[in-house]
DNA sequence: TGTACATCAGTGAACGCGCGTTCACTGATGTAC
DNA sequence: TGTACATCAGTGAACGCGCGTTCACTGATGTAC
C-alpha cells in the first residue's frame, strides 16, 4: 500500500520534472531568439503551451527559473567541451578553445544569460552555488588540458584565465557593428589562435 | 548685432554643453552606485537636482543619454590608458593592463555600461559608430604597445585580442561570490599577470 | 458500485508597480519698436 | 522708458504600457469507505 503510494508519487514527481524541463525548454528557446530582457513570463508561457500563472507551479520566481535555465545550459556545455577534449588523441588547446568558441556562438543563449548575471549580481546566494559548480566542473575540463600539455605551475589560474579571455572574446566581439555574422565569427576564430598559441607559449615556458 | 547675436547664442550653446555635462555626471555617479538596469531617469533627474521632464531638453531618449555617458567616460579610459604607456620610459605590458584593469576595477561604470550595450546590442547606427570611434583609439594605444614591444606581425589582431581578454577578466570575476572585493581584485591581477607574460612571449615569437 | 472528499494541473482576469516619456504650463530673460 | 512679443529652461502631473505576480476558480484524477 504506502510501497505503491510512493511509486506513484514518484511517477508524480518524474512527470513534473518533465514539464519544468518543458519550461526552461521554452525559454532557453527564447533567449536564442532575442536579447535577454525582452524575454517575458508570459512569452515564456506561450511559447509552452501554458498560461502564465502555471509557470509559476513550477518555479517560484522569474529569477530561479532564469537560474535553473542557465545550470542546464553550462551542464550540455561542460559536457560538449568535454566531449571535444576526449575526442582529440591529444588535447590541443586550439581545437577546444575553437570547439567551445564555436559553441557558444551557435548557442549564445548560455553566455547571454551569463554574462547577464555577472554584471547585475542579482541572484540568490544558494541558486548561484548551484551555478557556480557548474562552472567548477568546466574550468576542470581546462585543467586537464592544460596538464596534459606538461604545465606544472598553478594550473588552475591558467584555466581561469583562459576562460575568461574566451568569455571576453565572446563579449567583446558579439555584436561588431558592420559586420556579417560569418564574418565575425571568422574574426573571432582568428583571436582565439592567437590566445591559444599564446596560452601554449606559456604553459610550454612553465615547464622549462 | 550679428556678432554679437553669435557670440551670446555661443555662449547659451555652451551654458548648454555645461548642463548636458552636470546631467551626464549625475548618471555616471549612480551607475557606479548601482546596477546598471536600476538606474531610471527619474534617478538621474533628482540626482542632478532636475526634474525629469528637464533631461528631455537635452538628451532626446534615455539610449542618448547613455551612449553620450559610455563615450565620456571611454575617452576618459583612453587617455589614462596613454598617459600609463607614456609615462613609462618603456611601456611594458604588464604595467599598462594592470593600469587598465585597475582603474575599470575602480569605476566599473563604463565596463558595466560597454557590456549592457554588447549584450542587448540595442543602440541607434549613428551612436554606435561615435562609440566605436573612442574604441578604436583605445586600441590604437594597444597597437603601439605591441609595436613597442617588436611584434612585427598584424598587430591590430593582437590588440583586439588582448583588449577582449582583458575585459573577459573583468566580467567573468565580476562579482565572484565569497569573496571579499579585495579578494577579487588581487585575483584578477594574477590573472592579468598570466595572460601579459603570455602576450609578450608570442610578441616575441613573432619578432623571432 | 457509488458517493464524498482530497489533490493538483491549469487558467483568465486582474493587481500593482515602475518605467520612459509627453503635456500644458510658468517664469525669467532678451529683443524690437 | 514702456510695452508687446519671442525664446527657452524648467516643471508637476499625467499617460500608457508592460511587466512579474496573485487570485479565485475549474476540471480531471485518484482515494476512502
Amino acid at each position: 500500500m504506502s510501497s505503491k503510494n510512493s511509486t506513484l508519487t514518484k511517477l508524480r514527481e518524474n512527470e513534473r520534472e518533465i514539464r519544468k524541463d518543458l519550461i526552461i525548454d521554452a525559454a532557453i528557446r527564447l533567449f536564442a531568439a532575442k536579447p535577454f530582457d525582452r524575454v517575458g513570463m508570459r512569452d515564456i508561457a506561450s511559447e509552452a503551451g501554458l498560461s502564465p500563472a502555471s509557470i509559476y507551479r513550477y518555479f517560484s520566481n522569474r529569477d530561479e527559473l532564469f537560474v535553473e535555465a542557465l545550470c542546464r545550459e553550462s551542464k550540455i556545455i561542460e559536457q560538449e567541451i568535454r566531449r571535444a577534449k576526449d575526442s582529440e588523441s591529444e588535447a590541443s588547446i586550439e581545437k577546444i578553445a575553437s570547439t567551445f568558441v564555436d559553441y557558444l556562438i551557435e548557442h549564445d543563449t548560455f553566455f547571454k544569460m551569463m554574462t547577464y548575471f555577472m554584471i547585475t549580481g542579482r541572484i540568490a546566494e544558494d541558486t548561484l552555488e548551484k551555478f557556480n559548480e557548474t562552472e567548477r566542473k568546466l574550468l576542470d575540463v581546462f585543467d586537464d588540458i592544460f596538464e596534459n600539455l606538461g604545465a606544472k605551475g598553478p594550473v588552475r589560474l591558467t584555466s581561469h584565465a583562459f576562460f575568461a579571455t574566451l568569455n571576453g572574446i565572446l563579449i567583446t566581439f558579439h555584436n561588431y557593428p558592420g559586420r556579417s555574422s560569418e564574418d565575425t565569427r571568422k574574426h573571432m576564430h582568428r583571436l582565439v589562435d592567437i590566445v591559444s598559441r599564446a596560452f601554449k607559449d606559456t604553459s610550454a615556458a612553465i615547464t622549462r
